[in-house]
DNA sequence: GTCTTATAATTGTATATACAATGCTAGACA
DNA sequence: TGTCTAGCATTGTATATACAATTATAAGAC
């Protein structure tokens, strides 16, 4: 990357763009100066302007009609299916006891998998945690995550044994954006040994990112025991 | 005209890349043509192959890296957890080949199980569909539905090799609410001959129940083959 | 007044070119 | 042998330019 201080100029147009849109000073529905226009406010090529406001509206932010001009689209409906639930809570609402087992927290490099799942340059330090979520003392929810270390530099002096990380990220950060993705696998023998799973038990994998402002904060491979463990959510439209 | 007959030279490259990607031609992780060999192979400037590549970077099928190359990251089907989406055009906005084998479609008498899902007397009479979706000829989708004969007289006389049933309702019922159980279950042999799946593979099963207004209408079991599927949901506060 | 047509504005795509940044590798060197 | 360095391949960004496609608008024809 360019380090910390500079930045590719396209990015600069996209994020004035972007923070004119937050703030309302382009609201929903309005149109948005021209290529040609933001071509001379930002002395860049309009090829420059172009890409930016291409990848706006692959973000969903922009909408663009050739030969009329480039709007402010509206707001994407958005339903919480996967709301982020403190599992400890979720637990404790069942009127079950939670507990925890802390496996592992440590200051890792990043492969190439955390990586790309958490926007690092391969090799950057991360926090690291694994973490085995117990309901009645039977493992429920095995946590393997990743944390932005430039972002929160005091993950790993955390006790987790008073408060999850789920929670204690939540305090320190306002969540702006969630990401989940939901697959059924076969867990491998450690996962499977730390989750107390037999031979050929069905796994359930939540993996979750979040964002805070721009910032993705966090990565977590949530590990659930197929037999124990279920997904469920209720979307009203209120209709 | 451009119009339905010709489409962007960047857009060839993509089908071009995402094409050989699900063949396996380029397996995962595998290494992909340089810029420079596509410029050629195409016989497109190098701007085109770039815009190409990063749009698919974007979607999630490649990753780069600088001073190294272009390669395949792991690829698989995906679907947004939250809307209810129909899965033809998901995949054919995937660009695949969208298909479907009619299993079943029958009336049958609700069991314990349905009566209690769905809402009816025990022994009431209840569609019964069958399906299979499937994704360039692989299955990706086994759709066992039961739909109230009460409210949907007409179910069993639909051809839903024109229209998926998830179609056919949702343009005969304005859809107010849903549910979704998502598990990892280890399928039993008839579900795994139907989805071509082996022995050990694990399977997302998400249960599915619709409601309009205050009546619920019906309710699908969705079995997904892991290996092949995952849900993916997105939530941004844009704030 | 209404329809048609030309024109201008704006976005969409494509190219050739240039230089910067990154990471790998082979060879120089101690 | 081990380490450093220079060079090369590859991707990342930026520009000027060109023409195509789409839409709105204004001018003109009737």
């Amino acid at each position: 990357m360019k380090g910390s201080g500079v930045q590719p100029r396209y990015r600069a147009v996209k994020e004035f763009i972007s923070d004119k849109i937050r703030s309302r000073d382009y609201p929903e529905g309005a149109r948005i100066p021209t290529e040609q226009q933001l071509t001379e406010m930002f002395a860049v090529s309009r090829m420059t302007v172009n890409r930016a406001l291409r990848e706006l509206v692959a973000e969903g932010l922009l909408l663009r009609r050739q030969g009329v001009g480039t709007f402010v689209s509206s707001v994407r409906a958005e339903s919480p299916l996967l709301e982020i639930r403190n599992i400890a809570d979720e637990i404790r609402d069942r009127h079950h006891v939670y507990s925890n087992r802390l496996e592992c927290l440590e200051s890792a490099r990043a492969d190439e998998r955390i990586a790309a799942r958490l926007g690092v340059a391969i090799g950057a330090e991360v926090w690291h945690s694994l973490l085995v979520h117990l309901e009645n003392g039977i493992p429920v929810q095995l946590e393997d995550r990743y944390v932005r270390r430039d972002i929160v530099a005091d993950y790993g002096a955390q006790d987790f044994s008073r408060q999850t990380p789920n929670q204690y990220l939540s305090t320190l950060f306002p969540l702006s954006e969630l990401e989940h993705i939901v697959e059924a696998i076969l867990p491998e023998e450690r996962i499977r040994r730390l989750l107390d799973m037999d031979r050929h038990d069905p796994c359930l994998l939540v993996t979750r990112r979040t964002w805070s402002g721009q910032q993705l904060v966090s990565c977590a491979y949530l590990y659930h025991p197929g037999s124990r463990y279920r997904l469920c959510s209720r979307i009203g439209t209120t209709d």
